[in-house]
DNA sequence: TTAATTTGACCCCC
DNA sequence: GGGGGTCAAATTAA
């Protein structure tokens, strides 16, 4: 976590106040209680072992040194999955046009993809 | 009471 | 018309 911090102060030191994202995804947020359906789950159980060993329910995703902000939430078509939207918590106040967009792909790893 | 999330509506493009 | 991206009112969280 304290190379984490640096590593963001130093990227925000390369840009003025702006903060720009650091590409280092070795520290993962609080990966805390959350719906599940969240993220596009079919079945409702939080109760199996499966789910409950993953711990898979989250509301923060990697800290990609961002503050990102849900403003959809879409079905995709082929997809088990629903894809969540997000924007930049500071898209007026900083001018920061950043979306981004993760879906669920699997959940027995689980895994997901972020654009 | 403010800020963030949820979710149906809306828009654009193929 | 349908799929995917965004908006915004209602709802929930802090």
């Amino acid at each position: 976590m304290f190379d984490s911090t640096l590593s963001i102060l130093r990227s925000s030191n390369l840009n003025g106040s702006h903060r720009t994202p650091t590409n280092d995804l070795r520290f993962i947020n609080d990966w805390d209680a959350k719906k599940p359906e969240d993220f596009g789950e079919r079945s409702k159980s939080t109760t199996t072992s499966l789910n409950t060993k993953i711990g898979w329910k989250k509301k923060s995703l990697i800290d990609d040194g961002y503050a990102w902000r849900k403003y959809g939430q879409k079905v995709i078509l082929n997809s088990k999955y629903q894809r969540n939207y997000y924007r930049c918590s500071y898209k007026f106040e900083q001018r920061c046009q950043a979306t981004k967009q993760v879906q669920m792909i699997d959940d027995e790893l689980p895994k997901y993809k972020i654009t």
